[in-house]
DNA sequence: CAGTGGCACTTGTG
DNA sequence: CACAAGTGCCACTG
């Protein structure tokens, strides 16, 4: 069941977007952590963990969202 | 203290 | 058999 279990790789760029979106759109003075963006996520039926978050964060050229605060 | 990054494990596919 | 993706904890940094 891993690639069931496994989002399609066309859900997966979704995914990241959102993640790229809900930071981009939030405070940056108040930025949201991969445990936050990990949470809202699971609100919206996708459930992944923190640790998969932070990686689509990386990917998507973020470093920390918590050092971005400095923007 | 809170958040982040790396390694190893697990499981299906070519 | 080897790879890729997601997941677990620990240790580091600001």
């Amino acid at each position: 069941s891993f690639p069931t279990r496994r989002s399609s790789d066309l859900a997966v760029t979704i995914i990241k977007k959102k993640i790229k979106n809900m930071i981009d759109k939030e405070n940056k003075k108040k930025p949201l952590s991969d445990q936050v963006i990990c949470d809202n996520l699971n609100s919206e039926k996708i459930n992944i963990s923190r640790r998969t978050v932070a990686k689509y964060r990386e990917e998507l050229g973020i470093q920390s969202s918590s050092k971005r605060k400095r923007i």
